[in-house]
DNA sequence: CGTGTGACCGGCG
DNA sequence: ACGCCGGCCACAC
């Protein structure tokens, strides 16, 4: 698979000389700054394949079993809205990992002011 | 092998 | 404002 991951990130490997999309989609949560967010569509984009946002969704089921930990509270679709909330240990988690952050969630699903946060990794990360 | 399934997205009516 | 649909593709039966 071509190596399309920034070489100073923490990438890790599965398999031997092998960068997988699900690593790769690691590797881009755990650059996401505390207190700021992004979109599924907007890590599919950074990995070439934006049409995949799905997959990046799908990437985030097997999140929780890797290690280090993944930020997966930062990843929200598109409008900002807390979509993946009930895979957490508890529907209200993810609202309350943001909140720790300080940012706000209306309604436990859509964040405020979600342009404010919002953190492009196409914009700020470096191929 | 084949097939169904998504924590999505953008476009169209 | 709404809903529907097609595209996408890694993974688990």
């Amino acid at each position: 698979m071509k190596k399309i991951i920034p070489h100073n990130l923490p990438v890790v490997k599965t398999k031997k000389d092998s960068f997988t999309f699900f690593d790769d989609v690691y590797a881009i949560v755990r650059q996401i700054p505390k207190g700021r967010v992004t979109s599924y569509g907007a890590i599919a984009n950074y990995l070439g394949t934006k049409l995949s946002a799905r997959m990046v969704g799908w990437a985030m089921n097997a999140a929780h079993s890797q290690k280090p930990k993944i930020p997966a509270h930062r990843v929200v679709n598109r409008n900002g809205m807390l979509t993946g909330r009930m895979h957490f240990a508890t529907p209200t988690l993810m609202e309350e990992l943001l909140l720790k952050e300080k940012i706000m969630v209306k309604d436990n699903i859509t964040i405020i002011n979600f342009e404010k946060y919002f953190w492009d990794p196409a914009q700020e990360l470096e191929f």
